[in-house]
RNA sequence: CGAGUUGGCCAGACAGUCGCUGCUGCGCCGGUAACGGCGGAGUGGAGGAAAGUCCGGGCUCCACAGGGCAAGGCGCCAGGUAACGCCUGGGAGGCGUGAGCCUACGGAAAGUGCAACAGAAAGGACACCGCCUAAGUCGUCUCUUCGGAGCGACCGGUAAGGGUGAAAAGGUGCGGUAAGAGCGCACCGCGCAUCUGGUAACAGAUGUGGCGAUGGUAAACCCCGCCUGGAGCAAGGCCAAAUAGGGAUCCGGUGCCGUGGCCCGCGGUGGAUCCGGGUAGGCUGCUUGAGGCCUGCGGUGACGCAGGUCCCAGAUGAAUGACUGUCCACGACAGAACCCGGCUUAUCGGCCGACUCGCACC
């Protein structure tokens, strides 16, 4: 099958350890954000892209809030992963980790959606140029 | 029909597509195997509060002879329960026309404390304005039938009335009296005794006391009775890379270093295996349970007993979602994290049962 057929969201597909997240807070060499969200990135050399999310309790008191904003999150990744996959530069996918920050839940669920389909447009774009030039990872 | 009380139930529905996750088959790949990975199929997949973490248990580890003290909690009576601060039934008091609802509801004749302002006085009544002048004393007063009488003062009596206050020392009425007073009586209240009903809380009746015995406050100290060891699933158990240091056994026909003039010896150093240890990580605990539903029986009821039947989340960077369409009442509060029983708080609406009041009709 290939690769931007691909819709599934499994486990391959998720930053699963401490180890996996610190990797990507001590090299978040691409930067995307708006208002209520942040996303680090980096390289990881595997191939597809993976997703981790930071939903602070501190910014989103209610667990009703957080589990709706990380569906949404899981939700625009699985169908917008086909693009982080194969960038022209990197071999591999990269390593993406979702910040909300306060005011994320504020958002109903098409806003978010919106907001989402942007970043991942504008970090896949950044990937590209940052990488195409021939720089090495 | 309207207004209300109370008990219980539901928590948008359906279809398609794309996803997540547990379980059970199937196929392929790896592996001696246990098992793991991938693909695909079927099937299960948040709540009435999952919440707050306020109580009570189970479970686990630690501690523990017994008794006392301290600290904290609870507090009408009886029952239910594994247990409770919960529930049921009953009593008492309060609220409501009523169905019903509310109550931290033990003790103030063991002690200590507290009560602003007002008021004379706030706790063994010491009376401010009043009321009274019977008994006693006095008078240079008035009258006199010469016995006294009146008036005034003193000595006193009193707690009816006024006023203050949340509260003023039983209440109301009649008698009584100089005026008054449980001083006497009737009824009510209160205390005590006996009897009756009730398992009891308590209620009723009768008698009795004469109420200066016993004002309030115990979510003030306190007293009495009962209860309570501590920590929590990041509990606890198992496997175990790495790494520090450790123990045992074996191996070189005994290397190297030290001690020494040299040999033996002693100490250190090497390799292998095993033990122990336990970090990252993984597995387990983890969902079959004081379990749900149905029927019958016992009980006013909470609930209990018996039989039948069902298996109904188990994630772990953390699963229930997204999109499209149709319909309607246009969808609130809100997300399991070891498990139960409660309480409390949040909440759009809807359905069912029982009962009360009002109006109309028969």
């Amino acid at each position: 099958m290939s690769a931007s057929a691909d819709l599934r969201f499994s486990k391959a597909r998720r930053l699963l350890t401490a180890h996996d997240y610190k990797s990507v807070f001590d090299d978040a060499v691409l930067k995307v954000s708006c208002s209520q969200l942040l996303i680090l990135a980096r390289p990881n050399g595997l191939e597809g892209a993976r997703l981790g999310m930071v939903v602070a309790k501190r910014h989103i008191r209610l667990a009703t809030r957080r589990n709706r904003l990380k569906r949404i999150v899981r939700e625009s990744f699985r169908h917008a992963q086909a693009r982080l996959a194969c960038i022209d530069g990197i071999d591999g996918g990269i390593d993406s980790v979702v910040l909300a920050r306060a005011g994320a839940d504020a958002l109903d669920k098409r806003q978010l959606r919106e907001h989402l389909d942007q970043l991942w447009s504008q970090l896949a774009r950044k990937a590209q140029r940052r990488f195409a030039t021939g720089q090495p990872c």
